[in-house]
DNA sequence: CATACTTTTGGAAGTGACTCTCATTTCATA
DNA sequence: TATGAAATGAGAGTCACTTCCAAAAGTATG
């Protein structure tokens, strides 16, 4: 080898970049069941083979950018002082400022298919469940329980249920586009009440406290 | 028409059982990828064209079962005195009871497959988001609240969250079977956590205000 | 019972995602 | 430059799913 990265990794960065871009292009153009492999691949002018080489299956094309790895690591990265739900908004405040403009654009328009692509939506839940147990396991290390207990994942349950919340399009007249930054606002707001909130408002009293 | 029912509708329901019949017991006996809709459609002595006239799809032989919406109707049921947490678990105990036998194996079936296949599992996110859907609105009437009020849609995907946390095979060593009991039990518990027990266990652990 | 009308069905042909195999090309190393 | 390893393209094949049309079965009339 001699160079640092050969030019075989080199080039075939370059194609799988080229695969993706081309991809996102043609779903924004055609919509995304109108776009064949085939035409994605003769975009970036390799075969199909080569396509499902690099990705999978068509829908990996938008799920494998492993941009919410940033997120986790950031989660890691908080003082084991910090309150779990306060380490995972830090977390996330972190993340946001160490993406690209390219970056954010990409989240915009991978989020948005995942909010209304049908097949691709659906391929979401096993992250969900995967941000499940590393939620687990971090509140675990935190709290000195265990990771099956109840308590902990009823806790990394919420928190991800309230992250569904603000990601899926579970209202119909949710026609609005996606504003990645409306709904990191929302996160960190419903987080502030699942740690503060819901227990008065379980209780039926009126929580004042719906805008941190 | 000379029948209350006429000789037509009976012969689709027979078709409809007999299909799904057929594919859950194939599905049990070979996998579900390794089974074939032509197989289904052999087995219940119709044509493949017929199988897709009754389900859309060969994932909606396992999803089409409507035996949740009993827990829905429930739901609404419930006196308006009760707080939504434990109008939810006195409609999972009412639906429960309600639930002949063959209904308990169908649900078993259906949900052990939900969890182990992943194309099935990743169908129920929209079941889940109908869920967080309907919860939202029971509270919001329940409270005086809006439906898009935040603390309503953050209480109710907290709720849902503890549901996938139940039902989802979250964790890598989780190749027990699953038990419908058991995992009804440990929802139950759940909420009763989210009720009572979150706030207790958030302050456990440091918990600092920050600010977002 | 025979007739006309409607619904349901089977069959055939086609599309597109995805797999497998194998020969060929392209890069890396000595 | 020769040799081995990795990446590619091409072709054939499987399977879910769609579309269309003609035949069959059920239903309502005379």
């Amino acid at each position: 080898m001699t160079e640092l990265q050969g030019l075989r990794e080199r080039k075939k960065a370059r194609t799988r970049a080229s695969l993706r871009e081309h991809a996102l292009r043609l779903f924004r153009e055609q919509g995304y069941t109108a776009t064949t492999v085939e035409q994605i691949a003769a975009a970036a002018e390799v075969s199909p083979s080569t396509f499902f080489r690099y990705f999978p299956t068509k829908e990996d094309v938008i799920l494998q950018d492993d941009l919410d790895v940033r997120i986790m690591e950031a989660f890691d990265r908080q003082p084991t002082t910090m309150s779990v739900i306060a380490a995972i908004r830090a977390a996330v405040g972190e993340a946001i400022v160490s993406y690209t403009e390219a970056d954010m654009e990409l989240i915009q328009q991978t989020t948005e298919l995942t909010r209304t692509v049908p097949e691709i939506r659906a391929r979401a839940i096993d992250e969900f469940a995967r941000s499940i147990h590393s939620i687990a396991g971090l509140f675990a290390k935190r709290s000195g329980r265990k990771e099956d207990d109840l308590a902990v994942r009823t806790m990394a349950g919420a928190v991800v249920g309230v992250m569904m919340v603000v990601t899926l399009p579970i209202w119909e007249n949710d026609t609005t586009d996606f504003s990645l930054v409306d709904s990191l606002g929302q996160f960190r707001e419903a987080l502030a009440l699942l740690e503060t909130g819901l227990p008065l408002l379980l209780d039926q009293v009126n929580c004042v406290n719906d805008t941190p």
